[in-house]
Order: structure tokens, then sequence, then C-alpha cells
DNA sequence: CTGGGGAAGGGGCCC
DNA sequence: GGGGCCCCTTCCCCA
């Protein structure tokens, strides 16, 4: 289970470019099943995301998947569809932290949200992301229970500094491209843009030449090599290798009954 | 028009 | 507490 999926919350106002999907429900949620409003969908172990979530337009009605076989990392289980070249076997590759242990589960267990932590602090930052911006206002959450630290740059609040200080980078972009004089939030991100200029793609797709230089791309490389993507038209049950290539579709008529 | 690649943003978790 | 890395997601552009 990809651990920022499980516990992401900061959907209204992550991205001010994305006013327009959150600002027309349309065709996007037309493959959102019926009874799972867009602003509250169940997910694993009774967790609820909140606001809106463009990632979750997969629909799990449409690919009936047994709980044995459920994959708790994406929208559609492909483990047991990898004919055309095993891609959720290859996107797997090198991940090793999830799922949670069960045993794990019963020891550290959020009260609010029913994540499993592995130790004792983690389940005690983890509490700490109920507070705040995200709206969850919980008492038993940390020494404060509510936010206390606040961007001078926008209205976001975090209840530990260590949050604000990383948020406040978005604003500041301490790293900066010695090439080009681009400017980034983060020294990864930094690192990942250096490639463009270097050419460097230590990414290598495992069923063609192509290399990336990103992982993340190269995971939406991999589903191309899949027969059964990982995002699927509720209505006719097509698959795509990009959530943007199904929100595509939507608009394009294929679920016209949104 | 559709699918795919490139680049980037940002929150969360682990060490 | 901070750095590093994880992941997902998006926009833009091109074939």
């Amino acid at each position: 289970m990809p651990r920022s999926f499980l516990v992401k919350k900061y959907f209204s106002n992550k991205k001010p470019k994305y006013s327009e999907l959150e600002s027309q429900n349309g065709p996007l949620f037309a493959v959102v099943p019926e009874g799972y409003p867009p602003a509250e969908l169940p997910m694993e172990g009774g967790l609820v995301l909140t606001g809106y979530s463009a990632g979750l337009v997969w629909n799990r009605e449409a690919v009936p998947v047994s709980p044995a076989t459920a994959s708790p990392a994406g929208p559609l289980d492909l483990s047991s569809q990898s004919s055309s070249g095993g891609s959720s076997a290859d996107e797997d590759e090198g991940r090793t932290s999830d799922p949670p242990s069960p045993e794990h589960a019963d020891r550290f267990q959020c009260a609010h949200c029913g994540k499993a932590c592995s130790s004792p602090s983690a389940l005690s930052r983890h509490q700490l992301t109920h507070c705040g911006s995200a709206g969850a206002a919980l008492s038993a959450a940390g020494p404060a229970g509510r936010s206390a630290f606040h961007c001078k740059h926008c209205p976001k609040e975090y209840t530990s500094l260590g949050a604000l200080k990383m948020h406040i980078r978005s604003h500041t972009l301490p790293c900066v491209c010695t090439t080009c004089g681009k400017a980034f939030s983060r020294p990864w991100l930094l690192r990942g843009h250096i490639r463009t200029h270097t050419g460097e793609r230590p990414f290598s797709c495992p069923h063609c030449s192509r290399a990336f230089a990103d992982r993340s791309n190269l995971r939406a490389h991999l589903q191309t090599h899949s027969e059964v993507k990982k995002y699927q038209c509720a209505t006719c049950s097509r698959t795509f290798s990009r959530m943007s290539l199904l929100h595509k579709h939507g608009v394009s008529g294929c679920c016209p009954s949104a």
C-alpha cells in the first residue's frame, strides 16, 4: 500500500491550477461508483478520503476484486493480469515497505482513521496529521490539539514547525539549478530537474529499451505494456494507463450520464 | 483525437 | 527535527 496515498488529505487546496477540476465535477465523476460521493469514498481499513480527489476515479465495482487478491496499492488489481508483461510486479520492484503487517496494525493503530503504524513514534507522528488544515480537528492528536504554525505566505496552517518549514519551502524555493536558475522546493526535485540537463535516465523499463529520468514516469510507462491498465471507465470498462487519459475519455463523451 | 513521454508539485513516511 | 525518498497526480507537448 502506497504510504502517501493512504493518508493524503489536503486535496482541496493542493494545486490552484486544478480549479477547473474542482469546480466542475462533470465527466470525471461519471466513473465514480454510485453511492460513493466524490467527496467521501471508503478506503481500505475504513479510511475515508475527504474532499475532491482526482485519484479516485477508478471503479472498484466495475472490476470485482476478491478480498484475497485485492491490491491496496492501486485502482485495479493487476497482480493477476500480468500476462502481457507483468507490469504490476515490475511496478512493485524495489518497494518493500508495503503493506503494513497485520500484527503491526493491531499494535499501533490510529484510533481516528484505523491506519496501522509500525511503531509508537510513527503512530504519534501520523496522528498529528489529523490536525490542522485537514480540518479534522482532533483533540487527542498532539499536545496543542489544533494548528499552531501558520504560513505567512498562504492560509495554510500546520501542527508542527517541521511541517510548516517543509511547506514554506514551496514558497521560498531554496533549491536552485545552477545551470538554468530554476528554483525548486525540494532537493530531489532539483536533482530530477538536473537530469533534464544531463540526460541521465536511471530508471529503465524491463520490457523495452526505454529509460526514464523519473520513477513515476517509468511507472506510467509500464502501464503501456499491460493489456489491462490501471484506470478503468465505469461505463465501457475500457482501461487507460493514466488517469488523465481516462479523464479525457470521459470528457469526450463515453460517460455522458455524469 | 488519442496515447504516451517529460517535467514538475507536494504530502507522508522512514531513517 | 531534518534529509531523503516514497508515492500520486497533474499539465504540457508531441507523435
